[in-house]
RNA sequence: GCGCCUGUAGCUCAGCUGGAUAGAGCAACGGACUUCUAAUCCGUAGGCCGCAGGUUCGAAUCCUGCCAGGCGUGCCA
């Protein structure tokens, strides 16, 4: 439990009992206690904590909520919780204003865990699966899915770190629609190959890296399948291709420093008969019918707009059937939990998904859907306009030749995921502070910096425990220890709530207090006993940055 | 039409389960380098929190209606 869990607790159940005492007096008259809030106040002039709950109690108790917190501060016992003074204010806040003593404590714990500081059982080894990315392997990885790759990668680290036992995986869509498609795609650019006048298929994929892929089949292959039945020929282009663009994938993804743990192929659920065996085990809950030659779920029923289709009238399984087995092969898996991490143009899908599972008889709430919104693109103040149509688009490996893996992360992880993320390209690639993530990389590298000089000087580290920290006393200084001692409640609720971009915010503020503080205080040729304090603060800085960007997938560079 | 998301400073966005006088970064303006990396820091200015009601001690936050933008509303995925 980290040190600011520890004090809040034993504040609120120091509140808690100076209430029952004074109902034990005859002062004070209530049943139960409602739920009150400790919280720290946006304005220091109101001390390092405040609560409401003689607010809150003032309506049962029948008194007026300053009298009530008077009877509560009365009884209030500071042993043991670091409460140096309570006060009351307003309309019956009740203001606790803290012996700093408490935040010295968050160096040596960082010092000690050091790669683990931040980290918590908050997850209990709960198996949870992050899937994201999952983009079709019929073309190169765009803008959308980078932002999934970076938004999906830093919750699945979050999980890991607040004690979850957690899989990544990416669901590959090698079956349906899609494949035939591109199929006739393949097809269509082979032949053209070699001269044939062929059109292009309507919903064709007119990205230029297919071409790329024929011409390196024709490289290793020739014109074997030149004259070859057309769906013996589509056959061998589509595997061949498929493995090229998902070892392509592959390769963009580890280079954006994205590993799954598993990589599942829709088509394995279609051969082992799992589609089949979802498809009856609805039929046998009583949620499948037959119309105009199609099986139908009876979405209605569940709550949705309007039935859906199961299994075409062509006798092929949509891709809601074989999604409804992929996600019943994972909670058959034993993942009790399951996140997905999917564009808003899907986000329709999220009911249906959910309607499914309920119907399979499992409880929908173990499913949590991430809808990402759109990404656009800057440059030079201007939209990056992209073509579907035409295939012209910026790619996720482009982006990384223009702005580097970790300013991509970065920026993706920035903004909220149901928020429109505008991607300045040309802020991206600053190398000024006014780039947010060199922001942060700076403040780490300044303080190796001064480490490195002090090693050089000779001047020995001295461990958290044996340093005078009460010599911290400076403004920054408090603050900067207040904020590493936060940091595992961060992690933690960054990672319940599944949203890492209070990551990135946090990581600016932490660089900021550093900077400030860095500008405000020596630390190498301070006294000794304070230059080992300040030692030591800045290396539980180090630390706690260092965490921090390892999350989101970022480099903290020594030098810069 | 209906469903989901969004609307907060000139721009890009935070604001956790309702809490005290609404925040950050950038842009603007004014300052700070003999001293551990100025890729930095300090200060100033900037707001009917889309609009209108409601709930209550108290609303940017919850509810309802409206306005604006995005996405969706396929036997596509």
């Amino acid at each position: 439990m980290s040190i600011v869990d520890r004090l809040e607790d034993s504040i609120c159940q120091a509140l808690k009992d100076a209430a029952f005492q004074a109902r034990e007096a005859g002062e004070l008259d209530f049943e139960q206690l409602p739920d009150f809030v400790l919280e720290v106040p946006r304005d220091k002039s109101h001390g390092d904590y405040a609560s409401n709950l003689a607010m809150l109690m003032a309506k049962e108790a029948r008194k007026p909520p300053r009298l009530i917190a008077e009877l509560l501060v009365k009884h209030f016992r500071r042993e043991g919780n670091w409460v140096a003074e309570v006060e009351i204010a307003g309309p019956g806040f009740i203001n606790f204003r803290l012996d700093p003593g408490w935040l010295y404590q968050a160096l040596p714990l960082a010092e000690e865990q050091d790669t683990a500081y931040g980290r918590s059982n908050a997850g209990q080894g709960r198996k949870v699966q992050v899937e994201f990315v999952s983009a079709n392997p019929t073309g190169l990885l765009h803008m959308g899915n980078a932002r999934g790759a970076a938004l999906g990668d830093t919750i699945a680290n979050l999980l890991d770190a607040a004690g979850f036992y957690v899989e990544k995986e990416y669901y590959i869509n090698d079956a349906g629609n899609q494949i035939e498609n591109f199929g006739k795609s393949l097809e269509a650019r082979y032949l053209q190959q070699f001269d044939q006048d062929v059109p292009f298929p309507e919903d064709g994929y007119h990205g230029e890296d297919i071409i790329d892929t024929v011409k390196n089949i024709i490289k290793r292959d020739g014109d074997k399948y030149l004259n070859m039945d057309s769906s013996l020929r589509r056959e061998f282009l589509v595997k061949y291709a498929l493995e090229e663009k998902l070892a392509h994938i592959k390769g963009v993804l580890e280079r954006f420093g994205v590993n799954y743990d598993v990589w599942f192929s829709e088509q394995s659920l279609h051969d082992s008969g799992a589609v089949e065996a979802a498809i009856r085990e609805l039929d046998a809950n009583g949620y499948v019918y037959e119309k105009d030659g199609a099986l139908w779920l009876k979405g209605e029923e569940l709550g949705l707009e309007k039935d859906e289709v199961l299994v075409r009238n062509n006798g092929l399984p949509t891709y809601y059937a074989a999604d409804i087995a992929y996600h019943r092969n994972k909670l058959e898996r034993g993942f009790t939990w399951m996140i997905n991490l999917w564009g808003a143009d899907h986000h329709s899908h999220v009911a249906r998904m959910k309607a499914a599972l309920k119907a399979l008889g499992y409880d929908p709430e173990q499913l949590t859907v991430v809808v990402m919104q759109l990404v656009r693109l800057f440059s030079g103040g201007e939209i990056v306009r992209m073509s579907k149509r035409t295939g012209q688009y910026i790619t996720l490996s482009d982006l990384m030749d223009e702005v580097g893996k970790d300013a991509a992360r970065y920026f993706f992880v920035m903004r909220s995921h149901d928020s429109h993320l505008d991607f300045d390209l040309d802020l991206a690639k600053e190398e000024s502070g006014e780039n947010p993530v060199y922001y942060v990389q700076y403040a780490h590298a300044r303080i190796c910096s001064i480490l490195r000089q002090a090693q050089e000087e000779g001047i020995s580290t001295k461990e958290a425990s044996r340093c005078n920290l009460a010599l911290l006393t400076h403004p920054s200084e408090l603050e900067l220890l207040r904020k590493i001692a936060d940091f595992p409640v961060l992690v933690r609720e960054a990672a319940l709530a599944l949203e890492p971009h209070r990551l990135t915010r946090y990581a600016g503020e932490l660089a900021g207090l550093f900077h400030n503080f860095y500008t405000h205080c020596r630390v190498l040729n301070s006294e000794p006993e304070l230059r080992d304090a300040r030692l030591s603060l800045v290396n539980g800085v180090r630390i706690t940055l260092r965490n921090l960007l390892t999350l989101i997938g970022v480099t903290a560079p020594e030098r810069m």
